[in-house]
DNA sequence: CAATAATCGGAACCTGAGTTCCGGTTTCGG
DNA sequence: CCGAAACCGGAACTCAGGTTCCGATTATTG
């Protein structure tokens, strides 16, 4: 691959590290792309459609292309840049907990889920694709301050000694998929049913929980 | 809609109720579909092709057409199949409930996220059509079910007292959606998910549920 | 057993959506 | 200010999957 063949045109002075110079218009075009996507994604999930998209960001289709080969890589464009906002979110949260644990973890329970409420596509992909869930958790650094954060709050007493790390990302994902359809159906209110299930979290566990599988 | 021109050839003289009649081939093929397609559905989802139904019902596609003008019209005649499943244990539950109310009302949540969870297509349907789980859970009996259940396991004092009817069919569905995409894998487990879910119905209610918006 | 009508089968058709292509346009270095 | 390189746009292509059509086939009736 690395092959030391200088004859093409591409020295590459910066060897790693340096996907930069664009020029302007495709920095500007580029920025512009990810806005609409990221608007359409939201509203129509992974449906929405490459042609409105390209439109909506007073561009061709093919720029779109250019810029992102694959509706997939567009996806998860996005995707990644979601995880950074909620590992960011997560952050703070670990911080936080040493005042009060409960709810900085109730807090951060809230945001995940409610990030996906206002998301559509974010919570199909997250509800699709397990691999890129953990892909971008771990990337973005949101399973460490997740795991952090369970085992602080552990410690503060405020949840069930049973609960595990893997609960987390389960129940933001599971709830993310309950909102995915009708953010407010009477009958699908993910509110009610995240205080469901963080009653059942913060319960001392008179029903111990059915263990895991499995784990990786 | 409803006009009444009688100059079309379509006497029927019994007036409602009787579609019956159908050519023994005819009516092999009917169920061959419906079961090829309960398989085929059950295992890929909405996504099924109709192709591979007919293939597996060993018949035309043609023939699936005559038999229901159109997939949905197919999807929606095996979701009707499920209810009846349901509106079935949902009776069961309440006699059962006299006994032991948490288990009569345990054993039934458990049964229909089971159901849904060897069947993606099912949960699939449930969670983008809200209408149609309304239609079917009314048609089926079930939804009379629920409420009688949950009346009873409230009396037994098994069941938070803000606990409101419209909270089974929101867990059902909700938890529905989370075995949609991996049933076993280690992170997204609907049993552990759904034991967190009953634990906070059952718990006393340290913290009060948030009230639903406004129901219809 | 023949006539008749319902039923079958599956090739062909149609639509929608992702992706490609290439002539015209814009940016940047000299 | 000029020319080359990079970029743009959107018509056209491709492919997949639902749906239609009609000659061949098979169940009923007398």
């Amino acid at each position: 691959m690395t092959s030391a063949t200088k004859s093409k045109p591409t020295p590459t002075p910066t060897p790693a590290m340096a996907p930069k110079a664009l020029r302007a218009d495709a920095a500007r075009n580029h920025e512009a792309i990810l806005e609409a996507a990221r608007e359409r994604f939201a509203e129509e999930g992974t449906a929405a459609q490459m042609d409105d998209i390209a439109r909506e960001a007073g561009v061709g289709v093919g720029t779109v292309y250019r810029h992102f080969p694959t509706k997939d890589d567009l996806i998860e464009a996005l995707v990644a840049r979601r995880f950074e906002l909620i590992a960011e979110r997560g952050a703070a949260a670990v911080a936080a907990a040493s005042d009060d644990a409960w709810a900085a973890f109730s807090e951060f329970m809230h945001f995940s889920v409610g990030l996906q409420a206002s998301d559509r596509a974010l919570s199909q992909v997250l509800a699709g694709h397990p691999d890129l869930v953990q892909k971008h958790a771990e990337a973005s650094g949101t399973w460490d301050a997740t795991v952090e954060l369970v085992r602080l709050t552990k410690r503060a007493g405020a949840l069930r000694k049973d609960a595990e790390p893997e609960d987390v990302p389960m129940v933001i994902c599971g709830l993310g998929m309950v909102t995915e359809s009708q953010t407010d159906s009477p009958t699908m209110n993910w509110r009610r049913f995240l205080a469901l299930v963080l009653e059942g979290l913060r319960a001392p566990g008179a029903a111990k929980l059915p263990k895991r599988p499995r784990s990786s």
